[in-house]
RNA sequence: GGGCCGGUAGAUCAGCGGUAGAUCGCCUGCUUUGCAAGCAGGAGGCCUCGGGUUCAAAUCCCGACCGGUCCA
């Protein structure tokens, strides 16, 4: 046996444990199991406990998450479960892990962990294995992962491999009462999310149903411990990471069929209710395991208030949705998608707090609206092709997935029925589409490096600050590192302040201010030494309107969530002096009736003078106490977050600059709004002194088109109306007299034939404005040439033969005159021939 | 965030350099009036917007905007 192996543990070996390697796959694994040669994990070993449970108990989903969780509540902290959607972290879509819970802020030594150690049950979501769900019957896009998870801080060790592995075997051979023989714990390295560390994965009966990371390496390039070509460096902080598959575990308790009928017994027997009793196919068996699936996973993202799109999260939602409506309609089942999410609720309610019926129902009969004209304009896509082409190619197929959603098999089925046409799906399907994609790599910005200077904040104190000194501690190229400064740094949205510092007794203009770790550069126009002594000034009404303007975007947002609902959470914000935008999540536009409510709920609030606070809380306990909300303009890299709330109205992290009354913004209008993206409503609005900048504008607009259009404010709709028709009419009156025009200009005109070609000249001037009109008539005659005199003293030749250059050349008669067109239409610099010439030339 | 497809009459779309079209719907009249409908005529267009190429752009090129869709 090797020594000094990481994994070769006291608890492995004082219980009698053998190291071995597994002759199939090659791997490490320990084993009480004498006899075992092989390393237990399917498809090495067979699933043994189908039909023969290990376990002393069956145990359901609910029974199963209660066993784990009361097994180590006397020794861990109970941790509620977080949202699916991690509001805190930009990287990914969706929680995939439990330890996602606790990335980055805790893991990067930020924030303290919400206890230690903690246990807990996290539903998570994955979506790489959705082709796979119903084919397989072992795989979904939905599960709760089970940990028990500690944090070592230097100095603060929790417990670390031992202590873990045994916690596992006790719970699975006291708990669970699983025979110890039929466990095999496997060593296998885990690396992810730029952490990485030993592991250990858990097998009974070929089936892996937990793993242990003893995470205590991160990325490093400098790092001196390479695994698979990255370099890793260790952490100070060792974190232990431990998921337990709570679908597994049930379907192991109970040894079913499958892991689908362990997992989703209820909602699999609605199902059958809502068949008529028929004979299961293979076919129908597989979309109902996809309806069991997705419907649970769609309960999760709708209890999150995601909103289906075309981006992001959102697209995933409208996946799941549009395979369920699909998975209906080809098994027939007589039910709804609302119905089975209420069905499921049914299961899972008790851990989502966040779903709102009225939400889920409003959602899918939109996005079921959307997919029956998707599928509808797609139909008649395909149906356009084929009576173009009589046939539809493999690279239709793709172009049809791709461009108008529509799935092979549907396109397949159609063309059946409609033209009793089989296309062939190529093999290569999916590969032709995700060829169709090519991936572009972005290489992110290589982080800057920042002086270890610290600036302090004068701007939190006191929000009314505007003048203050300070000592320059670093001086560059253009700009200054100050001891302590007023000048809010641009960020959270908000921009920053301007102004100028004065040094002795001149003033040199700051251009911008930014804050670079914990140093706030301000720029400025002049170079300033180090140690010299400022006196900076801010340019206070800037600053005042931006506060006013940063204080109404949380009053706004507040004031959506209480009338839309929710779901609504902020999506992106920019302030500037003039006005400011918020973009919230909304599935609909704003109606007119929306804004007016907004407005009025505003108005109301800043009348009530309501007081805005500003606190700082230690990370947990503000999450415990507003939740996931407190990052909706992103998430602090500190152990402390800063807080601002209108009572009763809005709760936010943010580090800007506020108003401490709500009387102080006077008012707020909502100027426009937008859709950006689906799902996403952009709202611009002003607030106090810019509001009133705003209506002196609109009013001297309104002003100076009653002006030019002579009428009061109430009848300019309908007199610029009229304005408009009456052009329109203009136009079509002169388009009918230009025909006139060039009708009598014809009629003028004599008529010539040579040999099949007719040959018109008039001897009067083609007026310019007919021009247009002159050559597509000519053109449109059969075998003829028209020959007109311009204003522009050009001779221009149409030929509906192409012969116009030729005609031309012919009529200078080899002169070095500039001949130009093409050979329909052609110009030559000659207008005073005489027609008999010009025919004569032309006979030659 | 990236790729692809599209934007023409109220709706669905055709046209893809040469005077803007079809079908349905709408209006008027006729026929038949059991209904469905049939016949004749008519109204309705900044061809998304802005640049460019061209004698000429709905059409070709570039760029915006909007919609759809797939992938991450």
């Amino acid at each position: 046996m090797e020594k000094n192996n990481a994994l070769t543990l006291d608890f492995f070996i004082g219980n009698d444990f053998e190291r071995k390697k597994c002759p199939k796959c090659g791997s490490i694994f320990w084993t009480r199991d004498k006899k075992r040669v092989t390393c237990g994990e399917y498809p090495c070993d067979q699933y043994s406990f189908i039909g023969n449970s290990p376990c002393s108990k069956n145990y359901d989903v609910d029974g199963m998450r209660d066993l784990f969780i009361s097994f180590f509540s006397d020794t861990h902290k109970v941790v509620k479960n977080y949202p699916v959607v991690p509001r805190w972290r930009d990287d990914v879509l969706l929680v995939n892990a439990s330890i996602y819970d606790f990335q980055p802020h805790v893991t990067m030594g930020y924030a303290k962990p919400p206890g230690n150690p903690i246990v807990m049950s996290q539903p998570c979501v994955r979506m790489t294995d959705l082709d796979e769900v119903g084919r397989s019957l072992r795989h979904t896009t939905g599960f709760e992962m089970m940990c028990h998870d500690a944090f070592n801080y230097p100095g603060n060790r929790v417990y670390w491999k031992e202590e873990t592995t045994e916690y596992c075997d006790r719970f699975l051979t006291e708990a669970l009462g699983v025979d110890r023989m039929r466990i095999t714990y496997k060593e296998n390295p885990w690396a992810g999310g730029g952490n990485a560390g030993n592991a250990i994965e858990v097998i009974v009966d070929g089936l892996e149903v937990a793993t242990l990371v003893f995470m205590d390496l991160v990325e490093d390039p400098q790092g001196s411990i390479e695994m698979d070509g990255i370099k890793y460096s260790k952490m100070p902080l060792e974190v232990v990471d431990t998921g337990y598959g709570l679908e597994r575990l049930s379907w192991l308790s109970k040894g079913s069929a499958n892991v689908l009928e362990a997992v989703y017994p209820a909602i699999l027997s609605f199902l059958r209710s809502r068949m008529g009793g028929e004979e299961e196919s293979p076919e129908t068996q597989r979309e109902l395991s996809i309806l069991a699936d997705h419907s649970r996973t769609i309960l999760f993202l709708l209890s999150d208030s995601v909103i289906p799109s075309n981006v992001k999260v959102g697209y995933l939602a409208r996946l799941l949705i549009r395979r369920s409506f699909r998975s209906i309609d080809a098994s027939g089942v007589k039910c709804s998608v609302m119905d089975l999410i209420r069905e499921q609720l049914k299961a899972y309610g008790k851990i989502l707090p966040g779903y709102s019926d009225s939400f889920a129902e409003s959602i899918i009969k939109a996005e079921e609206e959307k997919y029956v004209s998707s599928v509808a304009n797609g139909t008649a896509a395909v149906e356009r092709i084929f009576r173009k082409k009589k046939s539809i190619s493999p690279d239709d197929l793709v172009t049809l997935y791709d461009s108008n959603g529509l799935p092979p098999d549907l396109v397949k089925s159609l063309l059946e029925e409609k033209f009793h046409y089989t296309v062939k799906i190529p093999e290569d399907f999916h590969k032709r589409v995700v060829s169709l994609h090519a991936i572009s790599k972005k290489e992110k910005p290589a982080k800057i490096g920042f002086p270890a200077i610290e600036t302090r904040p004068l701007y939190y104190d006191d929000t009314s600050i505007k003048d203050f000194t300070a000592i320059v501690l670093a001086s560059g190229d253009g700009f200054v590192i100050l001891n302590q400064t007023a000048f809010y740094p641009e960020g959270g949205g908000q921009p920053c302040d301007l102004g100028y510092l004065r040094v002795g007794n001149r003033d040199i203009e700051v251009t911008s201010v930014q804050k670079i770790g914990k140093a706030i550069f301000h720029y400025v126009k002049e170079t300033i030494p180090e140690k010299s002594r400022v006196h900076g000034y801010i340019d206070y009404g800037r600053r005042r309107q931006l506060m006013i303007h940063h204080s109404a975007t949380h009053l706004i947002l507040g004031v959506m969530r209480e009338l839309l609902g929710n779901h609504v959470w902020q999506s992106g914000v920019q302030k500037e002096v003039d006005y400011s935008r918020i973009d919230i999540t909304h599935f609909s536009k704003l109606s007119r009736e929306d804004i007016e409510r907004i407005e009025a709920r505003c108005l109301e609030i800043i009348g009530q003078d309501r007081i805005i606070k500003v606190m700082n809380l230690e990370w947990n306990k503000g999450l415990e106490k507003y939740g996931f909300r407190l990052f909706q303009g992103g998430v602090p890299l500190s152990d402390k977050i800063r807080i601002v709330e209108i009572d009763g109205i809005d709760v936010e992290g943010c580090g800007g600059t506020h108003l401490s009354h709500t009387s102080d913004m006077n008012m707020v209008k909502i100027v426009s709004t937008e859709s950006i993206q689906e799902g996403i409503q952009r709202v611009i609005f002003v607030a106090g002194p810019a509001a009133l900048r705003n209506f002196r504008n609109t009013l001297e607009i309104s002003k100076q088109i009653q002006d030019i259009v002579h009428s009061r404010v109430d009848d300019m709709p309908g007199r610029i109306m009229s304005i408009i028709e009456g052009s329109a009419q203009q136009k079509r009156e002169s388009a009918v007299l230009k025909n006139k025009l060039l009708d009598s200009y014809f009629n003028g005109s004599g008529s010539h034939r040579i040999g099949e070609i007719s040959v018109y000249v008039n001897e009067s001037v083609l007026p310019e404005e007919v021009e247009d009109l002159f050559i597509p008539r000519v053109l449109g005659m059969k075998n003829s040439v028209g020959i007109a005199r311009t204003e522009s003293k050009d001779l221009l030749v149409v030929s509906s033969v192409s012969t116009a250059k030729e005609i031309c050349k012919k009529i200078a008669d080899g002169k070095n005159t500039n001949v130009t067109g093409t050979d329909r239409v052609a110009r030559v610099a000659l207008s005073d021939i005489p027609t008999e010439k010009i025919i004569s030339r032309i006979s030659d």
